[in-house]
DNA sequence: ACGCTGATGTCAGTCACTGTCATCACCTCG
DNA sequence: CGAGGTGATGACAGTGACTGACATCAGCGT
């Protein structure tokens, strides 16, 4: 038999998981995750580059799907379209892991250390997504512009999808969100937004 | 004459400023902030919260100026109105300090937990302008997807504020860039967005 | 058998951050 | 004018995140 118990790396993950969801992230510490594995708190940050890291999936592979994505897509496609066609390609990846996804993001809530980390790992995606959008041949302030509306809309929506009792998959609420995104800057004269009744 | 010199606060935030600049963010540990400010590391925590929070302003003012310009705003005006007009008002404030914000923000640029730490600070922005916009009747998602899209606009604005050679404002950086935003959400039929001419 | 490799363990060290108590100029109130 | 309260600071010990350096040793190829 092989020397060590395999896949240290996903034995590490869970165990900080489940550590974080039930004590909270500031009281657990590295080594107990790591002796919740097996293994020693060195070894931990030889497969995670900090605390924060074990809850994000290395490499940020989401970055190269909606790269990816945006290449592909018909080169006929304005940008928000680009970016519509990207965002709901890359959902299915949330709604396969759906209850994962969800104590992940129950975690996350928790604690203003992981909403920051959240928040750079998004940034990313505009990186990504920016540059994708350039190489489409789009001008700089414009590929940046719509990759931040684009990330914008998909924090909406994956919220909405986070919190929703099932209702709508990922992908509706990405189209949902992407339509509003639309009505919200078109010309104020058909403003047929959705209000509140309390206006003063 | 008093028992401790003045503005405690003040000093470190010179201090820290300095020493990051000089030898980077990493290489700079608190007890030489603090004792460049003459004094302790333990009153450096008094001030602060931590290590970063120094470069960034205590309370975050920026949120309290966007939301009293979204909730002064004229009732009339269509939401991306309202966050222009906010955006426009609070952008004196960079404008007034810009050599030491463009300081500053070198020191951020080249540091990952600093550019953490700022994401953080604009998502601040993001839920106190969404706050306001729900306070004006806007639906709870519309109010969100609005302020996200007006906080990307800055964000994209002053970026090119920042590394701009003086030609134009930060307020007309912002201007600029709704306008663009504007045209991307705009139907298809009339794209008229700048291209690079690079395309396969 | 021999040595190389790669994942892990061990250990010491730095530094961010915190809790606690002491200090002492200044202010207030009697 | 003296007693006591206040608030900003200092001193100090402690925890835990993270790092660098070196040791270990099953499995692999030669």
């Amino acid at each position: 038999m092989s020397r060590w118990k395999p896949d240290a790396r996903g034995r590490l993950e869970k165990a900080a998981l489940e550590l974080y969801n039930h004590q909270g992230f500031d009281a657990t510490t590295v080594a107990e995750i790591a002796a919740r594995a097996g293994l020693t708190e060195r070894t931990f940050y030889r497969h995670f580059a900090d605390k924060r890291e074990v809850l994000f999936p290395g490499g940020n592979p989401l970055a190269g799907t909606l790269a990816d994505a945006a290449a592909a897509a018909p080169s006929s496609l304005a940008p928000l379209e680009v970016i519509s066609h990207a965002l709901t390609e890359a959902a299915p990846v949330f709604e396969e892991r759906a209850d994962l996804v969800r104590q992940r993001q129950a975690v996350i809530a928790a604690n203003p250390e992981l909403q920051e980390r959240e928040l750079a790992k998004l940034a990313a995606l505009v990186s990504a997504l920016a540059h994708a959008l350039r190489e489409r041949g789009l001008e700089t302030t414009v590929a940046a512009l719509a990759a931040e509306i684009g990330i914008a809309a998909f924090k909406v929506a994956y919220e909405r999808w986070v919190n929703d009792p099932g209702r709508l998959t990922l992908a509706e609420h990405i189209r949902e969100t992407l339509d509003t995104a639309r009505r919200l800057t078109a010309p104020a004269e058909h403003d047929d937004l959705p209000r509140t009744g309390q206006e003063e």
